[in-house]
DNA sequence: TCAAAAACTGACACATATGTATTTTTATTT
DNA sequence: AAATAAAAATACATATGTGTCAGTTTTTGA
């Protein structure tokens, strides 16, 4: 495959990562994405043979993508309660716009694709996610910022409450309020003073 | 409309129902419908007029029920903690069992059918039960049971933690040792002793 | 019991999506 | 510039689902 086959995937699979943005999965087809690409039916299936397969490419550029931005913001010499405020800020803004998320799609791939359960990227994510507030907490707890007596826990139970306000923004919408206040319990259980 | 003619509305929501349970929402067809019910295309479409009005019926059905269970379980004579204790528990079998429930299809109906956000089912069911543990959490207070200062936004925390363990166990998969985890935490910040 | 009404059936016409096979265009190499 | 290879487009065959309608069976009630 030459250079210029690579950069046609690459423009493929970044416009049919809008095309998922605005549609979700389910009701994205091969044409949708042909023609959002100006490109012909045949011509497509010679570089993907199905919408699970694009989707799970872009899934994998999105959270190469993710993780870059997720290390930079670890670097940076704030305090671990400064961080975790500032992650906690910005699942907030993720959660309260819907536009430019893959997060639709990404749930409905997981409720009709025999595949996405088996890839698990969604696990990934969530475990990876878990991991890094544990750090960080763990980190606070040691120069005294934080309290917590099992930070692996206390991890997992923030990202189910996050998952939870996702779905809930998908579903039944949720108010800027009803995440400030999911925010404000859990540093004030970890003994966070606002 | 008859008896008879009543009889077998029923008769097509309770199989479908299996179905549902079955297939999810998605791949659902009125075939399959049909053929579940052994009965005939033209006849089905007697009744329904499509996958989602007979979702919704099915829905409307389920909803009913369960708010039976729900106030048999308040009117007995227990403490708050305990009624509260008790909810957790079935929340947990749920969460655990997978087979027998429509959870998946809601969620599928949710992201896919423009008719499940306008009808908005899944916000009264959450609704409804955020009033009912707020209740419940008053009533412990009250008797001095539980120590809580924000009763409706600890019954809201509590669903979406609910939802996160729900949503969870879907995608990615949870073990019971999570759930038990979720519900120590929330029972300790109400001062539950254990 | 028999005619009218109601319930039901199965085939049909239509629509949409898939994947492939053939043809056409574009690029590459000698 | 001609021959060859690669990429892309078009048309086709297949599959699956929907909604309807003419005709049939069953029920009802006078």
């Amino acid at each position: 495959m030459g250079e210029k086959s690579i950069q046609k995937r690459r423009y493929i699979l970044e416009t049919a990562r809008r095309v998922f943005v605005e549609k979700g999965f389910k009701r994205v087809t091969m044409k949708d994405i042909v023609e959002a690409c100006n490109i012909s039916r045949g011509g497509l299936y010679l570089y993907f043979e199905s919408t699970s397969q694009i989707f799970l490419e872009v899934l994998k550029l999105e959270s190469e993508e993710t993780d870059d931005v997720f290390s930079h913001s670890i670097t940076e010499d704030a305090t671990a309660a400064d961080i975790l405020i500032l992650f906690l800020q910005e699942q907030k803004k993720e959660l309260l716009r819907r536009e430019d998320t893959l997060t639709q799609a990404i749930y409905e791939f997981y409720f009709e694709n025999q595949l996405g359960r088996k890839e698990n990227v969604l696990r990934k994510q969530f475990d990876a996610a878990v991991k890094i507030i544990e750090k960080l907490i763990e980190t606070g707890v040691d120069n005294g910022e934080l309290y917590c007596d099992d930070c692996q826990g206390t991890a997992r139970n923030i990202m189910f409450v996050l998952e939870g306000l996702k779905i809930s923004a998908q579903t039944i919408g949720i108010t800027a309020d009803a995440v400030d206040r999911e925010v404000f319990y859990i540093l004030r259980s970890l003994g966070v003073e606002m």
